[in-house]
DNA sequence: TGTACATCAGTGAACGCGCGTTCACTGATGTAC
DNA sequence: TGTACATCAGTGAACGCGCGTTCACTGATGTAC
């Protein structure tokens, strides 16, 4: 019967959610570090054994959890550029980063799993890729049609190249912002350094006893950075 | 006899520095999470329980790991400015910064240790805060100096700003920005988290398979987040 | 100068812990004839 | 409809490992008289 065969797949689905939820409590009580199968299956109730039906080692597990990780941050980002007019590039930018500040703060470690210190043996599979350039996606999507709406005024700047720096440049505008000139492909990695650093800086305690309000701190940042990539002016 | 005191306290010393180094080679292999006081002490083909003798317990020598590194990095810093002409103010952006970046890509885990995700379970005691505002003491005296040679060209940029706010930036301020004004304040913490967030980028892979010529790129982003301070202009 | 004593660095065995993974198994469920 | 068989999720014991820390100890070195 197919109908018994679905409900197997169904039920075998909901069990590996409910393990990587378990997962992703350790993760907010412990870090990265502190994911341990044996415990996962301690809460749920079951033998220690019977994950490895699920996730046969623990990298698949990480692995899992890295690609929700970057789903998570794509989505909100997504979310919250689609909030706010398709023509007001620096609303969709302030919007957008806010978004993923505001998830980062909210989950640092799952944020520390994908945006922190590689965690050591684990090196992360071909299919964590994908899921890893959806954030960036949203932001590049975002200046691209700047651009090409004439909304972007930036002076190129001088500055010694090489061969390879401007192949680099080509992978980037062919991934992820299409027909951007040089000089602003560099200005929105330039940016995009900037949202990460100054969410880092904060998730991992580098602005503790020294600034409060983060939020203000964390606006005026971006409105910096959208100025230099020539958004808004 | 005092000399004799003189001699043991310096093989006590040496012995502590024989310790810190084979940490640090572990470090460099394995990553904060990898440090083992037992393999410390196999290294050395000493009993393991000799360690305590020296550093108390695990976090104690994690405390030297960071403060050391927080001092390699203040070092390299403060090296590097100090070779280039006191009122070539783009310059020593640029020196100090180009230093923070090479010392990271070549002690990957050291970064990572000091500006990388926190260690889990570890909280950073008192003693670690001092060498920790070193880096930031170069690149603030830098700004500071050229703000007083009247070579900082920056408008004062509009935005909502709040009391806890405006306190943050006092508190800045007073401790490596003396006599900047808030919009300049506020460039220069935006300029560390790109410099900060462009390391980290590099340094945590996020690069691969993306971005091969990482000093080029990175020589044009430290020109833009200069020009964002209006440094150079 | 010689002897009794104090100091203290380093030893080695042990404690108690948690980990990821394996493997032969049991027992319920669904399938074929 | 009834029986023999196949599937496979979950079990529970075990393997072999490494960890940080403790504790009573030994033995060399320096100190006091």
């Amino acid at each position: 019967m197919a109908s018994a065969q679905r409900l197997r797949a169904r039920i075998r689905e909901e069990v590996k959610q409910e393990i990587i939820d378990r997962a992703r409590d350790q993760l907010r009580e412990s870090g990265p570090g502190g994911l341990s199968l044996r415990r996962i299956m301690r809460d749920l109730e079951w033998a220690p054994s019977a994950i490895h039906r699920y996730f046969p080692t623990r990298d698949d597990l990480m692995t899992q959890l890295i690609i929700d990780g970057f789903n998570a941050i794509g989505d909100v980002a997504e979310h919250a550029d689609a909030q706010v007019a398709r023509d007001d590039y620096l609303g969709r930018w302030m919007a957008a980063s806010r978004a993923v500040r505001e998830w980062a703060v909210n989950h640092p470690h799952e944020y520390a799993l994908v945006y922190g210190s590689p965690v050591p043996q684990y090196s992360a599979p071909e299919e964590t890729v994908q899921p890893a350039t959806r954030d960036k996606a949203v932001f590049g999507a975002i200046l691209s049609q700047a651009n090409a709406a004439g909304r972007v005024h930036l002076a190129p700047e001088s500055g010694a190249t090489t061969k390879a720096a401007d192949e680099d440049l080509n992978r980037v505008r062919e991934a992820v912002l299409p027909d951007v000139p040089d000089h602003i492909v560099r200005a929105a990695i330039v940016a995009w350094a900037g949202l990460y650093g100054i969410v880092s800086l904060e998730v991992f305690g580098h602005f503790n006893h020294m600034i409060e309000d983060r939020a203000t701190l964390f606006d005026h940042a971006m409105a910096m950075l959208a100025r230099g990539m020539g958004l808004g002016v």
